[in-house]
DNA sequence: TATATTGTTCGATATTTATCTAACAATAAG
DNA sequence: CTTATTGTTAGATAAATATCGAACAATATA
């Protein structure tokens, strides 16, 4: 729970600097049930890079998955809203409405 | 003024997702007059390194300069407090009492 | 079992980034 | 005018990152 805290906020930032994964979160963050397949996103490079920006962002515990069948399904970890409020508030004021 | 808001958020993040740039940030958080010289951070590398992360920070738009005499003085720029309130406070948080 | 779907991993490559030393520019002080 | 202070720039190098194609693994379906 509290890992997050053991996550510097620098690589925090340095995981949402990035145009695609920050895409990712903005996707998230409009999408109705709040959890998205992979396959579902909005992304304009290979599957496979789009795999490695994904890595990056469960690595910096932005993101959590579960996974049914052959699909694994990304959500926003929910310790980061508690810990950081104003980040995720941060981000949901750039995307237009 | 609204120049910032043309700045994407992922190149602030970007910007911000260096432990070097972070430490510049938290440092002028806890000044007390707000405004620091370069040459007065606490920085553990060389200091045309030291130079090169600054202007990254500042062609992001987070700082802003003041020059006196053979000194420059970097201040947070107080446009992204009013456009990203969430961001100064998220950063903040991270600093030790 | 054979095929399709979904996503990851591997290996290679190109780009970006961080870092340093040395030289420089501008102001200040003696 | 000479020297010290403050910070930037140029050039070189090493490390990190983004990217792709191809092969793979796991599940689902026909």
């Amino acid at each position: 729970m509290d890992k997050c805290k053991l996550i510097p906020l620098d690589k925090i930032f340095k995981s949402l600097g990035d145009p695609i994964r920050m895409g990712v979160i903005k996707q998230l963050i409009m999408s109705e049930t709040g959890e998205m397949s992979c396959g579902s996103f909005d992304y304009c490079v290979n599957k496979a890079t789009f795999s490695h920006h994904i890595k990056i962002l469960l690595e910096a515990h932005i993101l959590c998955e579960r996974t049914e069948g052959v699909k694994k399904y990304l959500f926003l970890n929910p310790s980061i809203k508690k810990l950081y409020p104003g980040l995720v508030e941060t981000i949901r004021i750039t995307i237009p409405d």
